[in-house]
DNA sequence: GATAAAGGTTTACGCTGCGTCAAGGTCAAG
DNA sequence: CTTGACCTTGACGCAGCGTAAACCTTTATC
């Protein structure tokens, strides 16, 4: 009582090249093969490839089920090591497309709404003279170049960055860890990071880090982004830190 | 004034080996290579690279991206087309999630909740006697032995899919479509394909397909699971098409 | 008994986006 | 001259089969 693949494919709702598939992984042997090569399925294998197919419907991985099928996992585990991995994948997909979505409307919304929001409120032309002043002329024409060539949805993108950034700070600073801590440099790495994809800024420089730090402490528009001034001094700390040991 | 693949890989987040899978597939190209073969990106290079990163991050494709860069495609058109995706994922992930759980939660809360709702209301030991005088003594032992192999979470897998056969025929028949219609046959075919993954059973036999369609027309129990008598009558009708022009 | 239609076999590339060796040049520093 | 850091070009690996390619077997038909 066997039938050949393409018959036991069709039972259960798969494909015989599935089929051969699990053979080759050691999922599903058939239960027998004739001399011609033949591959034939058994009542048993049946009950195995619906077991696998249920499992895989689930989403769950060949090897998982392998492990299932073995008895060297439990179902349970397995199925509920599973759900946590959707789960993720579930607010994953759900957080890139509000991305997404604000970007769309972005784009749609036109290009002017974006240009007071400029580096996060650190608009070009309202900051020009500061920034040409501490840096140089060339430094901004660079950065600003750079700022235009972006269309709407980059700079969206670019301010979800940086405010994530900024409220990562403030709740850092309120949480009352170490400007020392390890959670706080790894903030502060992100910010040096940041601030390096920025052209025309001298980027990882130790200067230059320390030197935004005490600035954004003096001038509360910057403050303002981190929480509060006492926010913008935890970050100054925690940048000064990170500049000692790393620039 | 550029970088070495490192340094700009750095500067925008990502590695070199990205930068060169991009130069590879015509992405990014380097804006100059050295005589010793090192490639060196400039900054009109480093916004491009942004600009993909960005796209990328909205889990864009690249050969997307590369529509996008290269203008032939609309970055609202593409984020647009990319957003339905993006939704139908989240849909079909919400989907398996839900399955899952309900699967944990069979798995978790013993056996003997299935044991009722075999087939659907289909009960073996209840139907034992009209199953082995139609289809023979082995037909049943072979079915019976097939459906206690099957775990827990397995049966209601299996019950989930029977139900969700019965309410697509209850509502193909309340919609009034005819039964040789598309729909109507594409339902009878799922319905055979069903049948034929019951061991024990005859299949895709056109006697058997169309005995059962009559069975469901004359045993109220069976027509319940398709609305009612009518629904019943609708099935019978559309397996009697099927199996007349493929069986 | 020849022939054609189904169905079977193995072998192997393709798809997504790089991570990760492997084997070996280049370059600045000690 | 030697490290060590950084660069290069291959090329495999991953998940799960789809999809030819090239070639037998079995089955149905004439």
């Amino acid at each position: 009582m066997d039938w050949s693949i393409q018959e036991i494919a069709r039972h259960a709702g798969t494909t015989s090249r599935a089929l051969r598939h699990y053979g080759d992984i050691g999922l599903l042997a058939p239960s027998r093969i004739g001399s011609n090569g033949y591959r034939y399925y058994d009542e048993q294998a049946l009950v195995k490839l619906q077991r696998i197919l249920l499992l895989r419907d689930l989403g769950l991985g060949l090897p998982a089920i392998a492990g299932v099928l073995t008895a060297s996992t439990e179902p349970v585990a397995a199925l509920g090591t599973h759900l946590d991995w959707l789960r993720r994948e579930r607010d994953r997909l759900a957080r890139q497309i509000a991305a997404v979505e604000e970007t769309l409307k972005a784009l749609k919304g036109g290009e002017q709404l974006m240009a007071e929001k400029m580096f996060d409120g650190f608009d070009h032309t309202q900051y020009q003279e500061e920034v040409e002043e501490r840096w140089g002329k060339e430094a901004y024409a660079t950065s600003d170049a750079w700022w235009r060539s972006m269309s709407d949805a980059e700079k969206a993108k670019w301010q979800e960055r940086v405010s994530a950034l900024g409220s990562d700070w403030a709740a850092a600073a309120e949480s009352g860890i170490a400007p020392d801590s390890d959670g706080a440099q790894t903030l502060a790495e992100r910010h040096v990071q940041w601030l390096s994809s920025i052209p025309g800024t001298p980027g990882a420089v130790k200067e230059y880090v320390t030197g935004l730090g005490d600035m954004y402490v003096a001038d509360e528009r910057f403050a303002a982004n981190y929480g509060g001034v006492a926010g913008a001094e935890f970050v100054r700390d925690a940048l000064a830190v990170y500049a000692d040991r790393h620039l």
